[in-house]
RNA sequence: GCGGAAUUGGUGAAGUGGUUAACACGCCGGAUUGUGGCUCCGGUACGCGUGGGUUCGAUCCCCACAUUUCGCC
């Protein structure tokens, strides 16, 4: 079938930016806001494609730099792409390396005609530019392609920033132009760290370009306070088309996510809850909590009482408490699929709240259960 | 019965006559936001088998005892 996503906006909540809207796939029909979970390598790490889809999740992420390394977007293609290679009958956005460009700092070299890389792998050089990058994503025909960006940490300076958005602008221009797979969506990135006027600067010469949706990056990635996030995309949202998918890039915790809604955001993608699942963290309705906490030894109930999800439904904290400790990846499993659904389930309620016009009543209720008294 | 060796935290162990007894595992916590890494960061023996002695000072030297272990009869 020859189709590339389409999204609907369909309703705009009462006093925010809220908005509940629609992805129209080839796999079906998804509501945002959503959450995507990550599988950097082809897999979502410990679940099989059905597990995902128990969690009741629609986008999935895959990762182009990783998949470019190992096993090669080539064989990926011959096995007919990243849905049959990995099994999996529901959407794929594959993000383009620019993130790699940021957490591979040590080991890379940027110019403009794209950036070096040393192979972590085997020490092997590398160079990924614009088209590289979408020529790839092509290959891996995934539904939704990213812009290849540069991902500065928002600590950066407003100089550094400035050249580096521009690029990024250029780079995204040089992508566009030798993107040619037709179901493939492709998405630009607005950067521009914690900065009004680049932010402003950045999402206005992104839309010029006319992308298939826009997303926001260079956010949660450098430890910069959550004020410094909100900002930045309260300055990139209104520069940004309201029939386009708005996506933020790499956010996250259940928080964020929340006022990243209020601000206007649509999907979201974050490794939080499978790497918390693996150091055997769960997300629960009041908190986080750690499983290999002492107290949880004698502790027959489900992770979250109020949960649906698989692990819940069957295993209690106990249980998972002793295979963490044994070190049983089954345990991760486990964690990953509550984790996961407890984000999609909280923009489950999201959509609810924008539906009810009621979202910044649901935020208030959300934190003093998660926080209690700790929210500052 | 005789002779030798050993005895350090939950475990495996380093170590020195003189400030806070190394390290690893375990245990107890914490971190984790477009995933290189079952990862990273803390804490965890007020005491070095027991009792004496030598010394200004002993986990480290000496003696006795206990326990473990090896060899011999």
């Amino acid at each position: 079938m020859n189709m590339k996503l389409k999204y609907e906006l369909l309703k705009e909540e009462k006093s925010t930016k809220a908005r509940l809207g629609k992805i129209i796939t080839k796999y079906g029909k998804y509501q945002t806001p959503m959450f995507m979970p990550v599988g950097t390598l082809a897999t979502v790490k410990t679940l099989a494609p059905e597990e995902i889809k128990e969690t009741k999740a629609g986008i999935i992420l895959a990762n182009t730099y990783h998949l470019w390394l190992r096993p090669g977007e080539d064989i990926v293609n011959e096995a007919g792409g990243l849905h049959k290679f990995m099994n999996y009958d529901g959407p794929i956005l594959t993000d383009s390396g620019g993130f790699q460009v940021f957490s591979l700092a040590n080991s890379k070299d940027i110019s403009e005609e794209g950036v070096a890389f040393k192979n972590q792998l085997n020490g092997d050089r590398l160079f990924l530019t614009p088209e590289k990058s979408i020529e790839i994503q092509n290959k891996l025909d995934s539904d939704i392609a990213m812009s290849f960006d540069e991902c500065p940490p928002a600590s950066a300076s407003h100089d550094y920033l400035k050249q580096s958005i521009e690029r990024t602008i250029r780079w995204a221009k040089r992508g566009k132009d030798v993107h040619n797979n037709k179901n493939q969506a492709l998405f630009g990135i607005v950067q521009g760290g914690p900065h009004e006027d680049l932010r402003k600067y950045s999402a206005t010469e992104t839309v010029k370009l006319d992308f298939d949706g826009y997303s926001i990056g260079g956010v949660a990635n450098d430890g910069e306070d959550k004020e410094a996030m909100y900002k930045a995309i309260d300055y990139s949202i209104p520069y940004l088309p309201k029939d386009k998918l708005r996506y933020l890039m790499g956010v996250g915790e259940p928080i964020d996510i929340i006022e990243g809604v209020i601000r206007g955001v649509d999907i979201f993608d974050c490794v939080l809850p499978t790497r918390l699942a693996r150091h055997g963290n769960a997300l629960t309705k009041y908190g986080k909590i750690n499983i290999k906490n002492k107290k949880y030894k004698k502790d027959f109930t489900p992770l979250d009482s109020t949960c649906d999800c698989y692990a819940c439904q069957n295993y209690t904290r106990s249980y998972i408490k002793h295979l963490i400790s044994c070190n049983e990846t089954f345990g991760a499993r486990l964690l990953s699929i509550h984790n996961i659904r407890f984000l999609i389930r909280l923009t489950e309620e999201l959509r609810q709240a924008i539906e009810n016009d009621n979202i910044l009543e649901y935020k208030q209720e959300f934190i003093k259960n998660y926080y209690g008294d700790k929210y500052e």
